[in-house]
DNA sequence: TTGAAAGCGGTACCAT
DNA sequence: ATGGTACCGCTTTCAA
């Protein structure tokens, strides 16, 4: 049916083991015969056949991304990062070493991450990436690490980004807990006293620990009291970041700064507050994480952790690669810059 | 090295044909070797090699979606949908026609376009999905169409989403002319005489179309003579809706209303109006279009289309996979809803 | 430098 | 209902 070597072997009057070495460019080929084969796969639009090529070679050219939330530009940027990293330009034929991104939108649920690690491994993938906040029920991440380790017991190698360290990987971590802690503290600093914070699920690593850094800055400055009852858990979106807000706002009445554990949290909560006629930031100071784009305009903050996405994705996808050497111990870390905009502190009412 | 279909047959003392029924489900097998069959592929952890089953097959449980930029949540939402519908959950070994959506951001760039369409023949996927405006350069657009009539004729399902109908393909196509013609209409009525418009890259099917429907109302309206003054191109992103909005009220400071070509231009209007000292919708108001989570939040508009980018995406994802009838005549209309909130129309100064 | 041929791991047709 | 067995198209020794 389809165009096969067999064919442009025969086109090119050799055989087809030769017309498969100067496709790979990885063996010594008479310059003559490469321009005869080349010109036959021009004429005939010879396409290679992947599963073939995979089966034999026993590795496929595809590169596995795992996130949570594809529409979330969080995830976005960090996947398109990894898929930049992919593509050398030229696709010809010749498999130029460009490998494909495969990119699963697990809805953070652990099941569909199993789901997803078990389809790449049956695409027999030549990495995997793992981003976002891991689950914290034992069972799952026993499950999980184990999937890890047969992935790369396989040859696929794996890079966990944004998620604690595991065995047979190389890590991207991110600085949560610093990164929410300086984020705090800096409020402190300014004069709040009352600073509410909405996290995200309960569940998850991400949260824990920016929740962390929250609270050792709040007790470092005595504020620790009122905490767990300014603590408010959602999702990572929008709505919940709404309705948080709506709770926090009736727990005490005189916040005069919320954190958002990430930016679309915080949009969430710059609507809630806009609606329950506080203005922002006079009125209440709200603080993001993250590096969205659109962050700057939604989120009118007093100060933001931003963390570097695009290039945790782009290190990330080398290596995946393998085009950068294993960080020191296996795991690299990632710190957030923290972006204070003086201009629009709120006088704290405290 | 691995766990093959034949180590699986031996344990269950089958052949490996028997084992392969199992696993696909499509062919009548007793029940007791069934159980014993799937006994011994959880016993051995077993791991269906996917590039081997797709060589044999002849087609892969691969979907090619592609996207102009994954970090743009307009794409984001769409191919989520689209993948959503790919996943059948119970991730184990068998084939339960689970498929892998692989999402390829093109950057827009019509060549890797092609690239990736070239990619994705070599990998001899199950069907492509390609969402955003086309390309006009009339050799680029002649170049995909003939791609896309080789994958369809290698068996590849073709589906365009967003763009421009093509043979051997089913079409989604989004009513931009429509929509855009009802939006600035809407300005019309409201009593808006000068009106700016922010429009995307001039060489692309969508911005055209939008940019025709705002015309169109426009001349209807007889105020087409200021139309082509008051229309700046950019990119459908945040940067360009700035720089376009201050070359707008440079070129007529009495604007009333600015009609971006979509929601993520439209934040970067509002950030340049604010910057300007405009009051949104007091002094200006900003009409988006598509429909992104945040554009609540950031486009405070008079009025805004709403195009239906998570069922578009659910019924990409039927029709590549063939869960759902061709639409008559190949293409099916995807309509915006106009969405006006009356409550924050400005007062015409005009 | 090039060719011949043995797999790689399933699938599906043909028997039984 | 099950087994035997040619392929599927490419990679990679091993020879020449």
């Amino acid at each position: 049916m389809a165009v096969t070597l067999a064919d442009v072997a025969a086109r090119a009057r050799v055989s087809a083991a030769t017309v498969s070495r100067v496709l790979s460019g990885n063996y010594p080929v008479a310059e003559s015969t490469r321009t005869r084969v080349l010109r036959a796969v021009d004429e005939l639009e010879y396409v290679v056949n992947g599963p073939a090529s995979a089966l034999a070679a026993a590795t496929s050219d595809l590169v596995g991304v795992l996130v949570n939330d594809i529409a979330d530009p969080f995830f976005g940027i960090i996947a398109g990062a990894v898929q930049s990293e992919m593509g050398a330009p030229g696709g010809g034929p010749g498999r130029g070493g460009e490998k494909l991104a495969v990119i699963c939108s697990t809805g953070g649920s652990p099941e569909r991450e199993l789901m997803y690690l078990t389809l790449l491994q049956r695409q027999r993938a030549a990495a995997v990436v793992l981003t976002g906040g891991a689950a914290e029920q034992p069972d799952h991440a026993a499950a999980v690490a184990t999937k890890v380790s047969r992935l790369a017991a396989s040859g696929t190698r794996v890079v966990l980004c944004g998620r604690p360290p595991l065995e047979d990987s190389v890590t991207l971590a991110f600085d949560n807990r610093g990164g929410a802690r300086r984020l705090t503290e800096h409020l402190v600093t300014l004069g709040h006293r009352r600073i509410g914070y909405v996290a995200g699920p309960s569940e998850r690593t991400t949260t824990r620990h920016r929740l962390e850094g929250h609270l050792a800055a709040l007790a470092a400055a005595g504020l620790d009291e009122d905490a767990e009852r300014l603590t408010v858990h959602g999702l990572y979106d929008r709505p919940s970041g709404y309705d948080a807000t709506l709770e926090l706002l009736r727990r005490d009445g005189d916040l005069t700064a919320i954190v958002a554990a990430n930016d679309t949290i915080a949009l969430g909560v710059c609507a809630a507050l806009r609606d329950r006629g506080r203005r922002i930031p006079e009125d209440v100071s709200v603080a993001g994480f993250d590096d969205l784009p659109f962050s700057a305009d939604a989120v009118p903050s007093l100060t933001t952790v931003r963390l570097p996405l695009h290039e945790a994705g782009i290190r990330a996808g080398r290596l995946a690669l393998g085009r950068e050497p294993q960080p020191p111990g296996g795991v690299a870390m990632v710190r957030g810059e923290l972006m204070a905009r003086a201009s629009t502190a709120p006088p704290p009412r405290g």
